[in-house]
Order: C-alpha cells, then sequence, then structure tokens
DNA sequence: ATATTTTACTTGTAAATACAAGTTAAATGA
DNA sequence: TCATTTAACTTGTATTTACAAGTAAAATAT
C-alpha cells in the first residue's frame, strides 16, 4: 500500500487555487484564468477543470458567470469549521486562541444526547472534551465535543493546545469531515456559559448542536457550540 | 424567444429525484437506482446522470458512497429557504401561514443598511415588506425583506398572502436564488419583536441577515429575520 | 464450517470531442 | 457619430470511451 493515497487531479488543481485565492494572489472580484488557460497550465482535460472549479464554486470561493468567467468571491474569516464576521476588519489567524477547559476523556455517552446513537455508538462511550475559542482575547465559542470510541488508540494522550481537532484526526487517522447536520438555537446563559464566555448571565447566547459526518461510515463527531454573538456574528452561505 | 426555456437534461433528472424523495417515494436510508439505470431509465450517459446525483449531494438530499450506491439521506422540512427541526414530528405544510404585516412598499433604503449596496441599488430605492410565520398557529418567523427596486413593474400590487415570494420572482419575472451569505446573532427581543413573536420582552431570538445572489448580475435580496426558537430550531446542512 | 479468492457489481477519475448559449469588444454599417 | 452586426471569447450541456477503486456477495479452497 502506497503511504500517500494519489491525489486526484482536480483535487489537486482546487487546492492549488484555493491557496492562491486564500493566499490573496487572485483577490475578490477578480476574474480566474478561463477553463482553456487552466486546462494548459496544469495539463488536464476541460471537464477535470471544470470539476475543481465546481467544487471551488460550491465551497463559496468563486462564482461562475456563463459567458464571463469564474470571479473570486469575498473570503470569511473562519475558526475550527465555523466562519466569523465581526466589526473589526482584522480577524487574522494570529488573534486566535483555543484553551482547553476539560483534556479529552472517555467517558459514557450523556444521558438524553442531543443526537440519536447508533448501538455500537453508544457500546463504545465517548471522548469528551471542552474548549474555549478566543478571538483577540475575547472568548467567542464555548465547545462541547464529543466523539465515539472507536478505532482511535491513544487520542485522549494527545497535544490539542495548538493543533485543531480536525487536523489530528486527519493527520493521525485519516479521518475527514464531509458534512453535516446543525441545529441552531438563541438562548439564554447559564452560569456555566456566561462564566467561559465572560458574559453576564442570561445574556442571549448562540447554540448550535451539530453532527458531523466523516469519510468513514458510522463514524459522526458531535459538538455542542455556545457562542458570543456580541461582537461577532457566525457567517455562513448557502 | 420561447416562452418556456429549454431545462438542461441533468436538471430535469434532478427534479424528479428530488420530488420522489420529498414524496417519499424513495424512503431515508434507501439506495437510488445506480447510476448506469438511470442512463437507461432515463437516456441519458453517465456523465449526465452523474451531475444529477451531484448537485443532489450538494443539497443534501442524498449522499454518495464509493461502491455502494448513492444513498437518500434525511430530508428537513423547509419554510421559505429555511429549514426548521422541531420537538413535534409533523411539520407538514398544512401546519404553515403567512401573514402580511406590512405590504410591499416603495420606499428608500434605511440609513446604515446591514449589507453594502451599489450605487444602482441606492439609487433605485427599495420594496420593503414584513411578514410573520407561523407553525401550528405559533409564530417562528418576523421577516423583514429588502429588494431593490429594478425593473420589476407593478411588485407592489401582487398577492403575497399565499405565495411564496420566491415563487412569484421566479414565476412573474424569471428570478432564481442561486445562493447568498447570511450572518447569524443570538439577541434579545426588542418590544416590536416580541409583539411580533409572541414573546416576553428580552427573551433570547435569533437574528439572520442575508443578502441573497439571482441569476441577474447586481440584482439582490436582502432580509432581516427574526426567529422565535423556543420550540423549533433553524436546521441546516454544511 | 471457515477463511480466502474471485466476480460482479457500484461510484470515481479522466480523456477527447462537439455544439449551445451568454458576454464582450471589435468591425461594420448607416 | 452612433447604432448594429459580427466575431472571438467565455462557460454550459452532452456524448462516448476507458480504466481505477471500493463494496458485497458468490464461488472456491482449506
Amino acid at each position: 500500500m502506497s503511504p500517500q493515497k494519489s491525489i486526484p487531479q482536480h483535487r489537486r488543481l482546487y487546492e492549488v487555487l484555493r491557496k492562491h485565492i486564500s493566499d490573496g494572489v487572485y483577490k475578490e472580484g477578480d476574474l480566474l484564468p478561463s477553463e482553456n488557460e487552466l486546462c494548459q497550465l496544469f495539463g488536464m482535460t476541460r471537464p477535470t477543470v471544470r470539476q475543481s472549479l465546481s467544487t471551488l464554486a460550491n465551497d463559496g470561493y468563486i462564482r461562475k458567470h456563463q459567458g464571463k468567467g469564474s470571479i473570486v468571491h469575498h473570503l470569511p474569516r473562519e475558526i475550527g469549521i465555523l466562519s466569523v464576521s465581526g466589526t473589526t476588519s482584522a480577524v487574522g489567524d494570529r488573534n486566535l486562541k483555543t484553551k482547553i477547559i476539560v483534556k479529552p476523556v472517555l467517558m459514557p455517552w450523556p444521558r438524553d444526547f442531543m443526537f440519536q446513537l447508533s448501538e455500537l455508538e453508544k457500546e463504545s462511550g465517548c471522548i469528551y472534551m471542552e474548549r474555549v475559542r478566543l478571538l483577540e482575547d475575547v472568548p467567542i465559542f464555548y465547545d462541547i465535543s464529543y466523539i465515539a470510541n472507536i478505532n482511535l488508540p491513544r487520542i485522549t494522550a494527545r497535544q490539542f493546545e495548538n493543533r485543531s481537532l480536525f487536523r489530528i484526526l486527519r493527520e493521525h487517522y485519516r479521518i475527514e469531515i464531509k458534512g453535516g447536520d446543525q441545529r441552531i438555537k438563541a438562548i439564554r446563559a447559564s452560569t456555566k456559559i456566561s462564566r467561559f464566555l465572560n458574559l453576564k448571565k442570561d445574556q442571549p447566547v448562540l447554540h448550535l448542536e451539530r453532527k458531523m459526518e466523516t469519510n468513514i461510515p458510522g463514524f459522526f463527531l458531535y459538538s455542542s457550540i455556545f457562542c458570543n454573538t456580541e461582537k461577532y456574528s457566525i457567517f455562513g452561505r448557502f
């Protein structure tokens, strides 16, 4: 078995263009090279190039216009797999910190869990952790994660301080997030939540419940996220 | 010019499958016919069929699995272009009502509008309307819409009571929503909002600010939506 | 009986080709 | 000069062909 799975061509081009947009090589409003130009530049055929562009359009990086070309769309800043938009324009990566509240521990699932669990998940128990994410030293997210304890040796021992949970899962376990469902509510901050998010009690807080699907069938990630949306909003595309 | 624009084949198949899933012909967890079977059934080639399935997967109706097939994903109920999930399973279309608070009127844009406007939009003014949407006679959404007044003759005179705003735009003006951006916040209900949503003042309310893109370049729809998420959640896919 | 291999499916990737339809700017006409 | 037409782009749709890779069940060997 090859150590590095071969990457499809359309994926390769996707990553290149994605990076160029992120890095500002192509700025908002810019026209990307035409499909035929990309074919020449990268030695691919048009269907392959079109697949890359289609994925980019889907992910919101570009908008395609028949007869015109592919135009770079504005790019939101992302925290984890959430995007935020705030009043201050400088939401750079530098200003983002993660604080571990509860280190990953193995425990049984909570009774009345927010999503329905399979029998296999129930039996296995879950890895539980709590984190707070700060933007410019202001706590924005209080994130409670639940991961089914299926084939994840030594995960509780790993360091989560500076790495993204998803990067660890990808790099060490080859687990990729493919999509998911979420429920969004506005609630009052409980005493616990208000403490972590540095808010007064009963202030309105955004509550997200997420079930994330992975490339492994039957293996899901769950999180319950509380957001302080006083200064920043959750940003999304549809 | 033809009165009915010709519909691409991949779109036709998309609509058929989408309807079958919505109608329960294919239920959650079911395997869709294989790509080759669909080719035969609908007289298309595989790339065409694949484009339909790809769009369905993107919209969250199915999940594709290499070697297995396309599996029907569970389907949230939709209100307008938002999805809700509640404690009661029966969120049928019958239980959904729309109440007009302010009939469409032409007026200038509010100062400090939530999104940045182009010069053309500013000059044209906007069509303003307010609606409340009720689910099982409980007010769930208080929706304030802004539409740039560009080439929309007689729109203020039309009936919005029982029709979707988007259906009117599609059928009478050939305007389709292609996507958009949104910001989500949790706020306290103001007096006005609490009245329309039948809540106590200062209760937490979900606030969505949306900018919707259409098939017409430079023409956007805006809405500011306040949601009572006590009983129902906003449901989304990513 | 059990474990392994094979086989027949499924979707994924990729090429080469053709024409349709929308956009823009240059060429042409009055 | 100005309006119109044309031409040269762009992306959209669709066919055909070929093989790779993942899945599951049937066939085979132990």
